[in-house]
DNA sequence: TATTGTTATACTCTATAACTATA
DNA sequence: TATAGTTATAGAGTATAACAATA
């Protein structure tokens, strides 16, 4: 936890250090995405199913695994999101056991809500920046994330991936 | 939601866009503290607690205040922390409705530790960067929060700062 | 009367364990 | 037997409303 957490976000005039700054900014932006998810009384949670299931038909198992959750933990996901008919389950032709998991028309057009006005408020704070800083910053954070994910977790979205559908 | 979200999270070789790459950044972050606290089996709000708690004696509706909480949600939270030896409640001198919610050893124990492996991975990510381009990413983002704030929260926290205590 | 904090209630979210139906 | 999914249970986390004690 950045030290930044322990008072003021911002010290007057100030430069954060790199930690600080960029737990910040996570904050900033998760905590944005948050707060437009609840204009439309979803959580987090549902926001990140219906998010996943936008290029997806998952059985509950793989949902479980693009979610990390357990598979009991999202069957209960998979219902609440169901009765507000936001998804619904859609029985596998292939084994009677198993299901996939389908967005409605109602839930892809709240996600498709959610996401446009989360990206604006991205967009809205970036652009507080100079084209040229901005490009530099978008950039290096870019390479960031890059540089991390192909040494983590690419593999395993890519088999996920794979698996899926 | 970053389009980013929809897929795999990292294009072969390519480039994010502003939104997608900050976006990415944010919740790769937020993760990385959830998955610290988990390790010591504390939430993130939880966790939050604890590090509002590192420099305030703030009472019930105080923390309420910090934590965008409801006060039953926050007596809640306090009751579980407290019961975990975590915190403790400290009657006022001066109210005797009032109770001032304080940090045990094994509450700062506990958030120093997981404030210290999280700043380590933070800074573990932001080390794959050359100095030079790390220190200019810092700058940028840094400028970034410290405006947006300057503009929104700095009053609030502020004010919450001034009456705490 | 107003404020501080707690309690009652209801719901979401989560995991573990046990279960049903199918493979 | 093994797997896919559900259900039972328990607990954290959250809000609303009602409450007791104190101001």
């Amino acid at each position: 936890m950045p030290s930044r957490m322990r008072d003021n976000p911002v010290p007057a005039g100030g430069v954060l250090s790199a930690v600080d700054g960029l737990a910040q900014l996570a904050f900033l932006i998760h905590a944005t995405l948050e707060r437009r998810a609840a204009e439309h009384d979803v959580s987090m949670i549902q926001t990140r199913l219906l998010g996943v299931l936008r290029d997806r038909r998952p059985t509950i198992n793989e949902l479980a695994q693009l979610l990390a959750l357990d598979k009991s933990s999202t069957s209960g996901l998979v219902d609440r999101a169901e009765r507000r008919g936001l998804v619904v389950r859609i029985p596998s032709t292939t084994d009677r056991r198993s299901v996939k998991v389908t967005l409605t028309d109602a839930g892809r057009s709240l996600v498709a809500q959610v996401s446009a006005s989360f990206e604006a408020d991205v967009s809205t704070l970036v652009d507080r920046l100079p084209r040229s800083d901005r490009d530099t910053m978008t950039r290096l954070v870019s390479r960031l994330v890059v540089a991390h994910a192909s040494e983590h977790g690419v593999d395993l979205f890519a088999s996920i991936e794979a698996q899926a559908q």
